[in-house]
RNA sequence: GAGCGCGUAGCUCAGGGGGAGAGCGCUUGCUUGACGCGCAAGAGGUCGCAGGUUCAAAUCCUGCCGCGCUCACCA
C-alpha cells in the first residue's frame, strides 16, 4: 500500500475560514497590478465609481461581479489586465450626508464657512469614505488597488479644470440667464437628468381673468362684469404662479378666442394689465384652450414668452418663498401660497372650478423635492456638437452598446440632447475655475488661479462660488484615471477602454457623457464596449427600497453564505434584457453548489494515493478509458462554449454551463462511474483516472474561477500542497489560480466515439435505474438484469461497457438471451429492450397503466412524424436532412411503439 | 403621447423555425465509504390570446390582452 495523502478536506465547505485569507494573499502579492511595459495585450475596465458616502447594495455586488468575472477571465487568457477602481464624491448627496450629521450638532454649514464645511466632509470621507473600497475588496473585486481614484484627488481636479477650458476657449461652455430645474431644499440648480417625473395626483384650477373693456375712446377700464364674454377662464395646476403671469395665450385658430388676441385682461391679486396672444402651441383641447403664461417659472411658457418678448416675473425666492412680486403673498411658501390663494380667489369668484387632475410633477432625484423652474445665471455645456461624433462612434461601431436594443435608447437621447446645466449651487465638488472682474465684469477662465482680470488686468477678482456637477468629473474618468490631461503612459496602453459595465439607470447621466468627452478630449471613444446589465429586484420584482424593506444586504449574504456563492447566484441570474429577481433560496441553492464542489474535490482527495501520479495533469499519453474520453470530450466542449457565452457577455450561460459541467457531468457520471476503479486492483487504470481526476478538476477550478475566486483558490492552493501544478510550466505563474492559464479548447481531447458510447450508456443505466425503482428494489440489493440489443454494435457496447452498468446500475447483466424473459418489467430505449424478471410481487395494473402512457405518447409522436412523411410538399421542400432526421425518427419511434407493445402483450399474460 | 422589454412546469428563468429544458418546490425510495447544502426514480406544460407567413411556428410577422420600464413642456 501506498503512503496515503495527508491534506484532507473538512466535510462541508466554510467560506470564513478562506475568503479574507485569499484576499489578503492576492492583493499582497500584487496580482492584480497591471504593467505598462508589458507586451501583452491589454483589457481595461475602469470602475463605475460607486459614491463615497455609499454602502455595497446589490446592486454594486452585482455590477462588479461582472467587471470581475471579465478581468479575471482575461488577465487569466494572458491579457495585461487593468480594472482600476476609485470612488466618486458625489456632490449632492455627500453634502447632504454630512450636513443632516452637522445638524445633529446643531451646527448648519453656513456656520462653519465655506473652507470650514469642506474640511468637515473632508474629514468625514476619511472616516467612511474607504467603507465601499473594503466592501469590494471582500466580494473579491481584482481591481488594480495601487491605482484607486477619486474624483475630488489632485490629478482629477486638474482634469476637471482643463477639461472646462478647454471648453470654455471652444465655445462650448457658457454662462447665461435661463429658466433651469431648481431644488429648494438641496438649495442649487439641477440638470434635466436630474428630475424624475412622478405620476402625482393634483388638481386643475379654474382661474377667471377678467378682460379689460375697450370702448370707443380707446381708454380701458376693469370689468367687474361676470358674463361671460368678459373674461378669459384659464386652467392651471399651479394657480399659486399667476402673479407671474405676463400673458394669456390662444391658439390663433381657435373660433373662441380669435376675437380677443390683441385685447388685454387684468391679472388678479396684483392688478397687472398682460395682453392676450396668439401661439400655436397652444391646444384647443387642452383646459379651456387659454394658457395663462408664467415665463419665469414654466419651461413651455419660458420659450413662448421668448418668442412673444413678454417680460418674465419671478415671483418666489430660491427657497420656494414668495417674493415682494407675490402682492399680499409675500413671504408665504409655494405651497402655503396656493391654499391661500385657493380659499381666497373662492371668496372673490375667481376661481370657477376645481378638477381632480394627475399630472407628471418633477422631483429632485435626491431628495424628492418638487422641484421649481427658476430663472438664474447657470454655466451650460453646448452639448449638441458633442453629442454627433458620439452618434457616431455608436452608429459604426467603434463603441458597441450591449445588449443592443439599448442602442436605440441611446440614439434617442443623443438625437435630443439639450444644453447641460453644470453648475450647483453647493460647496462639495470641483469649483468652476472662473473669475469674475468686479471692474470689467469680465470673465476669465483658467486652470491656474489668475492674478489679474484677462481682459481689464485689474486684480479685484473672485472666483466664482458654484461648483460643477458631480457627472462633470464622472464624465472625465476613463482618461482622468490614467493621467489625463498629462500624456501618460497609461493612456498610451490603456486607453480606450475595453468595455464599460453599467446598468441602464445611468445611460445618459454617465455612458452618453463620457462618450461626449472621450470623443472630444481624446479623440477616440472611451470604451469599445458598453454592457448593461439588469437592476436587481426582490422576488416579487419589486425594487429593493429601505423603506419597504426588501433590501437584500450582499454583506449579509456574503457573511452568511460566502462571496462565492452570491457572485454566482448574480450570475447565474444575468440574463440579457431581463431584471433579475433575486432572493434567498436561490443563493441558498448555489450554496449548495460550493459546497458540491468541495466535496467533489475532497472525493479527489480522498482517492489520491500518490504524489507521483498527480503531478502531472495532462492527459496525452495516457492509454485512456471511454469514461476518461468522455469527461474529456464533455469538458472541451465546456471551454469552448464558455469561452463563447464569455465573449458575448452571456454570463447566465457561463454559469449554467460549469454548472451543469460539474455537477451534471463530472460528480454525477464520471465519479461514478470511475469509483470501482479507485477502489479496484490495476494500479495502473487507477494512476490514470487519479490524473483525469486531477485534470478536470483543476481545469473545472479554472473554469469557475472568474464566478467564485475563494473556493477555486482555496482548493487550488491545497492541490498545490499536494505538488499538482495547472498546465503551465512557469512556476511563478502557478503561484494563484487568478494568475494561471485558462483552460483552452483542445480539439485531440475531443473523442466523438467513445462520448456517444457513454451517453447511451448512460441511458440504459438510468433505464435500469427506473425498472428497479418500479419493482421497489432496495438501493443496496443488486438485480439480475436481461438486456436484448438489436443488433451487433449495441452488443458491443453494451458488452464493453458491462461493469459500469454492474456498478452503477447495481444490476449483474445477462446478454446471452436471445429471448423475452416470461415474467418480467421492460424499458425500451433505441436499439435496445431492457428487462428485470419479477416473481409477480409487481403491481401489474399499475405497469400496465404505466407502459400505456408511454405507448400513447410513442404512438402520437409517430403520427406526427408519418404526417409529415406522407406530405408531399414536406418531401419536396424540406431540407434533405430534415427529412432524412424526420425518417429516422419514424422508423427508431415505430420500432418502439411495436417493442412497447410486446411488452404490454407479456405483461397481461402475467396479469 | 412615443419608444423598449417581458408573458414557457407551482415559483425563478434558459431556449428561439423541424422530437418542450434547467434550478427550486412537490411525490416516492435511500445511514450508497465525497457531499442529506446529498443520491436515485418520478409527477407536472393547448410555450398569454387571435390571425398570418411557411412543407413545418413556442420560435418569424400583425393585432389584441396583461405586466414592467424609459423618454416627452401638454395648462
Amino acid at each position: 500500500m501506498e503512503e496515503a495523502n495527508k491534506i484532507e478536506l473538512e466535510k462541508t465547505y466554510d467560506p470564513k475560514k478562506v475568503e479574507e485569507k485569499w484576499l489578503e494573499f492576492w492583493i499582497k502579492k500584487g496580482y492584480f497590478q497591471a504593467s505598462i511595459s508589458s507586451q501583452r495585450p491589454s483589457f481595461t475596465i475602469v470602475i463605475p465609481p460607486p459614491n463615497v458616502t455609499g454602502s455595497l447594495h446589490i446592486g454594486h455586488a452585482l455590477n462588479n461581479t461582472i467587471q470581475d468575472i471579465l478581468v479575471r477571465y482575461k488577465r487569466m487568457k494572458g491579457f495585461n489586465a487593468l480594472w482600476v477602481p476609485g470612488t466618486d464624491h458625489a456632490g449632492i448627496a455627500t453634502q447632504t450626508v454630512v450636513e443632516r450629521e452637522l445638524l445633529k450638532e446643531g451646527i448648519k454649514r453656513e456656520d462653519l464657512g465655506r473652507e470650514g464645511f469642506i474640511k468637515r466632509v473632508l474629514k468625514w470621507k476619511e472616516l467612511y469614505g474607504n467603507r465601499i473600497i473594503v466592501q469590494l475588496k471582500s466580494l473579491g473585486a481584482s481591481c488594480d488597488w495601487s491605482r484607486e481614484r477619486f474624483t475630488m484627488d489632485e490629478g482629477l481636479s486638474i482634469a476637471v479644470k482643463e477639461a472646462f477650458v478647454r471648453f470654455w476657449r471652444e465655445g462650448l461652455i457658457y454662462r447665461g440667464h435661463y429658466l433651469v430645474n431648481f431644488c429648494p431644499r438641496c438649495d442649487t440648480a439641477l440638470s434635466d437628468l436630474e428630475v424624475t417625473r412622478e405620476d402625482t395626483k393634483g388638481r386643475l384650477y379654474y382661474l377667471r381673468y377678467p378682460l379689460v373693456s375697450t370702448d370707443k375712446n380707446g381708454q380701458s377700464e376693469t370689468s367687474r362684469d361676470d358674463s361671460a364674454s368678459l373674461h378669459i377662464i384659464v386652467a392651471t395646476t399651479r394657480p399659486e404662479t399667476m402673479m407671474g403671469d405676463t400673458a394669456v395665450a390662444v391658439n390663433p385658430k381657435d373660433e373662441r378666442y380669435k376675437h380677443l388676441i390683441g385685447k388685454e385682461v387684468i391679472l388678479p391679486v396684483v392688478n397687472r394689465k398682460i395682453p392676450v396672444i396668439a401661439n400655436e402651441s397652444v391646444d384647443m383641447e387642452m383646459g379651456t384652450g387659454a394658457l395663462k403664461i408664467t415665463p419665469a417659472h414654466d419651461f413651455a411658457d419660458f420659450e413662448i414668452g421668448n418668442k412673444h418678448a413678454l417680460p418674465r416675473v419671478q415671483i418666489m425666492d430660491f427657497k420656494g418663498v414668495m417674493n415682494e412680486n407675490a402682492g399680499i403673498y409675500n413671504g408665504l411658501d409655494r405651497f402655503e401660497c396656493r391654499k391661500q390663494i385657493v380659499e381666497d380667489f373662492e371668496k372673490e369668484g375667481i376661481l370657477e372650478k376645481v378638477e381632480d387632475y394627475s399630472l407628471q410633477l418633477g422631483k429632485c432625484y435626491r431628495c424628492g423635492t418638487v422641484v421649481e423652474p427658476m430663472l438664474s445665471l447657470q454655466w451650460f455645456v453646448r452639448t449638441k456638437p458633442l453629442s454627433i461624433p458620439a452618434i457616431q462612434a455608436v452608429e459604426d461601431g467603434r463603441t458597441r452598446i450591449i445588449p443592443e436594443g439599448w442602442k436605440n435608447t441611446y440614439f434617442e437621447w443623443m438625437r435630443n440632447i439639450r444644453d447641460w446645466c453644470i453648475s450647483r449651487q453647493i460647496w462639495w465638488g470641483h469649483r468652476i475655475p472662473a473669475w469674475f472682474c468686479k471692474d470689467c465684469e469680465g470673465i476669465t477662465v483658467s486652470v491656474e488661479e489668475p492674478n489679474v482680470c484677462e481682459h481689464c488686468t485689474s486684480h479685484n477678482i473672485e472666483q466664482e462660488t458654484d461648483v460643477l456637477d458631480t457627472w462633470f468629473s464622472s464624465a472625465l474618468w476613463p482618461f482622468g484615471t490614467l493621467g489625463w490631461p498629462r500624456k501618460t503612459k497609461e493612456l498610451e496602453v490603456f486607453y480606450p477602454t475595453s468595455v464599460l459595465v453599467t446598468s441602464f439607470d445611468i445611460l445618459f447621466f454617465w455612458v452618453a457623457r463620457m462618450m461626449m468627452m472621450g470623443l472630444k478630449l481624446m479623440n477616440d471613444v472611451p470604451f469599445r464596449d458598453v454592457y448593461i446589465h439588469a437592476l436587481v429586484r426582490d422576488e416579487k420584482g419589486e425594487k429593493m427600497s429601505k423603506t419597504k424593506g426588501n433590501v437584500i444586504d450582499p454583506l449579509d449574504i456574503m457573511d452568511e453564505f460566502g462571496a462565492d456563492a452570491l457572485r454566482f447566484s448574480l450570475t447565474a441570474l444575468a440574463a440579457q434584457g431581463r431584471d433579475i429577481k433575486l432572493s434567498l433560496s436561490i443563493i441558498e441553492g448555489y450554496r449548495s453548489f460550493m459546497n458540491k464542489i468541495w466535496n467533489a474535490s475532497r472525493f479527489v482527495f480522498m482517492n489520491l494515493d500518490n504524489v507521483e501520479a498527480t503531478r502531472r495533469v495532462v492527459s496525452t499519453g495516457l492509454n485512456l478509458s471511454t469514461p476518461d474520453k468522455w469527461i474529456l470530450t464533455k469538458l472541451n466542449r465546456t471551454i469552448q462554449e464558455i469561452e463563447n457565452s464569455l465573449e458575448e457577455y452571456e454570463f447566465d450561460k457561463t454559469s449554467r454551463l460549469i454548472y451543469q459541467f460539474i455537477w451534471g457531468d463530472f460528480c454525477d457520471w464520471y465519479i461514478e462511474l470511475v469509483k470501482p476503479i479507485l477502489n479496484g486492483d490495476d494500479l495502473e487504470a487507477r494512476k490514470r483516472t487519479q490524473a483525469i481526476l486531477v485534470r478536470v478538476l483543476s481545469s473545472s477550478l479554472q473554469l469557475l474561477h472568474p464566478i467564485a475566486p475563494f473556493i477555486t483558490e482555496e482548493i487550488y492552493q491545497r492541490l498545490r500542497e499536494l505538488g499538482v501544478r495547472m498546465s503551465s510550466t512557469d512556476e511563478e505563474e502557478t503561484e494563484s489560480i487568478s494568475i494561471s492559464s485558462y483552460p483552452n479548447f483542445n480539439k485531440d481531447e475531443i473523442y466523438e466515439e467513445a462520448f456517444d458510447e457513454i451517453e447511451y450508456i448512460k441511458e440504459v443505466i438510468v433505464g435500469i435505474r427506473s425498472l428497479r425503482a418500479i419493482v421497489g428494489v432496495h438501493p443496496s440489493k443488486m438485480v439480475d438484469i436481461i438486456l436484448l440489443p438489436d443488433n451487433k454494435k449495441i452488443l458491443e457496447i453494451t458488452q464493453a461497457n458491462k461493469n459500469f452498468i454492474h456498478s452503477l446500475a447495481k444490476a449483474s447483466i445477462d446478454l446471452s438471451r436471445e429471448e423475452k424473459p416470461k415474467k418480467a418489467v421492460a424499458q425500451v430505449i433505441e436499439g435496445l429492450q431492457i428487462f428485470l424478471p419479477i416473481d409477480g410481487l409487481v403491481d401489474v395494473e399499475k405497469e400496465v397503466e404505466r407502459i400505456k402512457r408511454e405507448i400513447s405518447k410513442v404512438v402520437k409522436d409517430v403520427e406526427l412524424t408519418n404526417r409529415k412523411l406522407s406530405n408531399p410538399d414536406f418531401l419536396e421542400r424540406a431540407p434533405e436532412d430534415v427529412i432524412e432526421k424526420e425518417k429516422e425518427k419514424f422508423e427508431e419511434l415505430s420500432l418502439k411503439k411495436h417493442k412497447m407493445e410486446e411488452v404490454l402483450q407479456k405483461l397481461s399474460e402475467i396479469g
